[in-house]
DNA sequence: CGGCGCCTTGAGGTACGTCAACGAAAGTGG
DNA sequence: CCACTTTCGTTGACGTACCTCAAGGCGCCG
């Protein structure tokens, strides 16, 4: 693995992290900042299609994404992948190995990103230092993404799905300080398909029709929204 | 509000609960409990239909449940009831509203119910104590359900929603020690059926049919399994 | 150039939603 | 305790949205 691009991060840690502001390092000092380094593993560099952790693996860390996408995913009884989310930076992953002490799903990085890991064994250090608040925060936006893609998973209609999907990655987005109208998406139609409970056929001619409408645009990595009301007016509103 | 049920638990704290394997009491001793005690607040009891919180409720406190169930749901922008979840003892509620500032959904007793509520503030405190842990782990438990709900609603069939809840349910309560067989279901079909995404109609009828295939019983307040393999077939096995 | 993912587009079947009527149960008030 | 009302569940008929299967186009890589 290519270690250069991180040294500057490993050497300063939590303090030059561009995702710091939303992550655990949030409204800590500078002296604070040194100590939490200690706690979080930064030195995750990862390349497009490789694994941040397997299924199966000892779940005794949890990690924050810095940069990049991952897509974390897990088999059914019948051997085919099943994708279980798209996470941007600054959002956290794996907490769920924590409960059965193993991993449940894989995590896969869909470029070229980096990740620290929070090892459980240092949370009482963490809320020692006073970052605790910051990182309970970070765990309930996680909860909070989770339900409102979980209740946009109850609504059956397909354009509500997606669009219900796209207006929350719209939000996650701008949490970070993107304008949020253009969005990157390195994952495959079918990998946004096989997440959003759809077919690829489904979400294709949904694309379709949408592009046709003047509501989007998709180019090769990302989608932009032309118009974000038609596009909300279209999620059901779940809020 | 009667208080009279609760008065030894009061006095006793985490001591005498009955889901204290499973809480944040777990692994502590005795000298220890007392102290937790103090961090959680065991005064809330209710009855049918009282809330716990409701939607717009400040959301510094999450609470975990002791007995009884919950549901919870939020509001469509159409003012329709949203069902996002069944809460059994030792499940943690309402941690999304440390997300936003406010409880982004409502939490209402659908049978005499009691619940601890833990103030954000408190959780350096608790991890001072040495009950980090098992917090923590109260939280990746509810991350796990909620990541087995959520792959389930991907599954767009209805046998398979309704197989896939049912056993998921079977699993949280077996954690409780209960035996699986009979779920205890306070809850009316029309909000199990919201809260699957599906309608009334299509729940009473898969139900029917699966009575007439002598897989489950229905009884007012409970689903008794009968044919727990044949129930899990219909799964699609989604781990 | 050929092969292979990845996406698009089309035709047809099926499962679930919708609408509607009915029945059972539970809560209400006299 | 009994009529009334309301809520909840059952069952049927019908339409439609999505899944399935299939063929074809496009870009990427060897």
């Amino acid at each position: 693995m290519g270690t250069d691009p991180l040294t500057t991060l490993e050497r300063y840690g939590c303090a030059v992290c561009p995702t710091r502001i939303v992550c655990t390092a949030r409204n800590l000092d500078e002296q604070l900042l040194d100590q939490l380094a200690e706690c979080i593993d930064t030195s995750a560099v990862l390349q497009r299609n490789d694994y941040l952790y397997r299924l199966g693996d000892p779940g005794e860390s949890c990690y924050v994404v810095r940069s990049g996408v991952f897509k974390t995913m897990t088999l059914t009884a019948s051997g085919e992948e099943f994708v279980t989310g798209f996470h941007y930076p600054g959002e956290l992953l794996g907490l769920s190995g924590q409960a059965t002490g193993e991993h449940s799903d894989s995590a896969q990085a869909l470029a070229a990103s980096t990740a620290c890991a929070i090892r459980s064994d240092d949370f009482p250090e963490i809320f020692a230092i006073g970052a605790g608040q910051s990182l309970l925060r970070l765990i309930a936006e996680r909860e909070h993404n989770d339900r409102c893609l979980e209740n946009n998973l109850r609504q059956s209609k397909a354009e509500c799905r997606i669009a219900g999907y796209l207006v929350v990655l719209i939000q996650r987005l701008q949490r970070l300080g993107f304008d949020g109208r253009v969005l990157p998406t390195p994952m495959s139609q079918t990998d946004l398909a096989n997440h959003l409970g759809l077919t690829l056929e489904c979400l294709s001619r949904v694309f379709g029709k949408w592009r046709r409408a003047g509501l989007i645009a998709t180019e090769k990595d990302s989608i932009t929204i032309l118009n974000p009301k038609a596009l909300d007016a279209l999620t059901c509103h779940l809020l």
